[in-house]
DNA sequence: TTATATACGACTATATTAGTCGTAAATCAT
DNA sequence: ATGATTTACGACTAATATAGTCGTATATAA
């Protein structure tokens, strides 16, 4: 309940590791799966899931791998939790209007509320908010 | 990611039901049920645990039913969700510091400081939030 | 041309959540 | 007493979401 997940954790990791590096260095997906014991594959995915979204860039080829492509302060979290998981409310309702409950639902305003709420919080803060 | 649980929003959907019900009136998990749209037995089970949490009163026997016995009020956020799904953390190494990642991790700080924004929120909320 | 790296989708495995079922015990009315 | 109704509780199954793997293609440097 209210997690985060893997895929998230890890794209947060390996952009701090870029954070903590020299503004240019590459590093691929292997060397960093084995910095922070992430299976490779699954790193890799997730870096390319950025490098699509311009978060990174990517360059092939031996010695290749990936780098900072953006400021990290210029993305909020909302906008990258969405990137990286699609629409994020407490409930699929929030977004998908094809409730059930509807109808008879006594707790949507409050938890759109709640909802809202860690929208703003998040909406609040950058990827480089995660820095320190 | 990020999701409340149903077993939770069940939860909420029938305290919400009693507030807006005379004081001591009974409902049955099989009206509520039907009221709601939700399965009778998943909902008995989950009022079954407010009742051993006292959250709720239960009368056995025809006519039986559940209650609301305490202030809302009284009862905070984090604590209720607690009591509901257990630890409640973005990710499991908040609390179960048995974390593979944990000498490597380079997002532990500042993701515990996610965490503590989202607990303290609902520490600042009690059940009656849930009533408007 | 070979080794290394990204790119991408399909697939499988695992974990979590949701929901069901069987059985027992209390209670009320008849 | 007996049957109907309701709570109590745990074991079980089903459905869904998350995590991780694999195969194959493409770019590129040496
Ligand atoms: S649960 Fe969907 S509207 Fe309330
Ligand atoms: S992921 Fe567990 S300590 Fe960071």
């Amino acid at each position: 309940m209210l997690k985060i997940t893997r895929k998230v954790e890890y794209a947060l990791i390996a952009l701090r590791h870029f954070q903590n590096q020299e503004k240019d260095k590459l590093t691929s997906a292997k060397e960093m799966s084995k910095a922070y014991g992430i299976p490779q594959e699954l790193l890799a995915k997730i870096l390319q899931r950025l490098a699509r979204e311009n978060i990174v860039d990517a360059v092939k080829g031996p010695a290749g791998g990936y780098k900072l492509a953006v400021d990290p302060k210029t993305i909020n979290m909302t906008k990258f939790f969405e990137i990286m998981e699609g629409p994020m409310g407490i409930m699929d309702c929030y977004f998908d209007s094809g409730c059930e409950q509807l109808q008879s639902c006594n707790i949507r305003t409050p938890l759109n509320r709640i909802n809202d709420s860690i929208r703003s919080m998040f909406d609040n803060m950058t990827l480089a908010d995660i820095t320190y």
